[in-house]
DNA sequence: TATGAATGAGGGTTCATTCAT
DNA sequence: CATGAATGAACCCTCATTCAT
């Protein structure tokens, strides 16, 4: 006799084709421009399969979305190994690293990244769910950091708009190939340059706050 | 006197009350979202209409693109009024000023800022003819300001990598809202306070680029 | 004060144009699919002209039947020239000769022909009206050159026979190219071989009507 | 013991209602002409199902063509089942007859017959594919059979000429109902006078053939 | 005479979904 | 566990036609 485990993935083979295949295209097309008949053509599954494992594409949405997640936080970890003593200059650069990682690597672990930097710019129904288990972690991470960068008596929106402006570029590079790539044929600013970026961005960002604290005396 | 001009649009009356429904669905779902129907009995039209007029929905899109552009570039001029003279740190308030509120306001002379915004980051076959038109010569206008603010022997590399930053911003808080009033209730970043947001960005991003001048010489 | 003549031609310059351009379309791709608005397009009209000058779709396509057919039988008379003495040998050569000419040639004159093998193989609802005015009296003439050949008592069903036999052959001949090019790459059998089309088919069919001749006194 | 045939067309009742009635309709119709709402309403069936099961309209005329094709040449065979070591007058006479039957014939046998009918005298996309399978050794079978009738010095283009001349009657007996309907009302060449017909078509052929033979001496 | 504008019907195709097995 | 079969809704597009000017 066998117990079957709740939504054990290891059972079907056929589920975890789908929740590949899913993945992949969901990633690269988004939610909506995603078929049900692409992933199961690429599975090699039938299309009812999805119907049988996932209820509807809703359903496997959501599955990808916890799966990959998963996978993702464990293979790019936010702190990026740094311990809570250090420096929030350096919390930051690695802050910016494990995004940047996570919304431009190839391959399974980024495929969360990518579906995140989608939902940011174009959200799905699932937004919602995402922001409660996902963002807000995340989120309240990027402003505990920005927090100690700037003036302690900092107003919350302060901190707020500048947790963004860190954010926003960030996800601007991850989108950035059509543009550069037409508007600079030859140039881009793609995965092989994670480091560069990484760099770039925590330099834009912390001259910014830096001097934010200095003049924040003196202006209004 | 009166002049006709070119492609007069006051000709059609359907021609204009397609456009008009266009104009917003196309803002409000994208390319592939929206639909033909929808625009049509919005606009109180035949589907047959919009092959008369546009040959098809591509066609429609284009004229869509074209037209609001001009409304949109005559509602914000990117220099904002500024004559060549003025200091470079105020160009760059005018720029993103006249960035948000083509990508933030309400009604007609921000549809084309949102089309704009989308197709930078999910590209349709539009966006070919978009960066030659539109894009190149803006980002253009941007990268000569930041070059006047960086040290002048920065290279290129740097200062696209700035430019891009700045972009960033100004296009994540566009798309903020439903990120923002998920995480923080009763705040958001709205049209409302695109004064508030364009003096944020462009202190945030100033203060950047200046550090980098003084730097520039110790480091390598 | 002026007096428009019914169906006049010459009046409008529209109306040639669209009968040009009808001819040409018609006979290019046969009356259902061709399009009135590829005509108009070719000719340089507004779609409503069709409407204004000959009602509809069907009035235009009969207009063009009644305008070519003239041309057609102005420039290749079924006698081709023969007086009525001679042997009815060459009468079917010269019949044959016609035939393959007004359907293979190109250009204007030619339009009808194409027009009318296109009817025998695939009548549209105008087949009737073609039957009465243009098929029946040509079919006669065949018929009747038939008979010379036959046995005088041969029957009618015989003579009809026959006569279908040569059409067939001219018809098919019209229609050949794309099977031909097909089969045998490099051969042809166009307008170029009229003249040895037109002697095989003659030499084809009179051998077996002579032969038919003797053979009709042994046979039943 | 069974074998189960490649493409067993039992497995779904939708589909092989979906052949029949496409079979039916592309056969009166034609290709173009013929919709597939109409086939689905006949066989009552969803139009999405042509989609499932023959991909889209082009895929179901594809299938149509390959079934009847079998179905019309195990009915008609065109040797049919005469010995090699016939006479070739008599190997003319059967390929005439199993032609005739194939194109005239009513009901499921004679559909591909129609098909092939129609595409000779205005051929589709799938003009090449048949001419390749179904034409090439067609007409390499007539051909063999010419070429023993004619001369063995014969040139090939002779050889072609008058196998063309020949298919061109069988065909134009196939279409000339409309015609010699209205011609001569109360007449008609349909497929109850196959065997007349056959043995017309032979012997205006075939006396034509002879005599070639005989006077190719002494003419050029 | 001539036309720009508008329309309703219908074309093929594709989607996510759900049965029955 | 899995699938072949089937479905209804909606997609974009094109047709011939007609109206008001």
């Amino acid at each position: 006799m066998k117990y079957i485990m709740k939504n054990s993935p290891a059972i079907s083979k056929t589920r975890a084709a789908i929740m590949e295949a899913a993945g992949k295209i969901f990633a690269e097309e988004g939610y909506s421009k995603a078929t049900v008949r692409d992933i199961c053509r690429q599975a090699g599954a039938n299309i009812a399969a999805i119907n049988y494992h996932f209820r509807d594409k809703k359903g496997l949405y959501l599955a990808v979305l916890n799966h990959y997640q998963e996978i993702s936080f464990q293979s790019y970890p936010p702190d990026f190994g740094m311990k809570e003593t250090k420096k929030p200059e350096e919390k930051l650069h690695a802050f910016i690293k494990s995004f940047l990682l996570r919304a431009m690597d190839e391959g399974r672990p980024a495929w969360f990244g990518r579906l995140l930097a989608r939902e940011f710019t174009e959200p799905t129904w699932a937004f919602d769910i995402l922001v409660e288990e996902t963002i807000r972690p995340y989120f309240q991470l990027l402003t505990g950091i920005v927090s100690e960068l700037l003036d302690k008596r900092a107003k919350k929106r302060k901190v707020r708009l500048c947790s963004m402006s860190i954010i926003g570029q960030c996800l601007y590079f991850r989108h950035s190939h059509p543009v550069i790539s037409r508007l600079y044929p030859g140039e881009s600013f793609g995965r092989k340059h994670i480091d560069e970026l990484t760099k770039h961005i925590t330099f834009f960002s912390l001259h910014g706050l830096i001097k934010e604290k200095k003049s924040s005396k003196a202006k209004k």
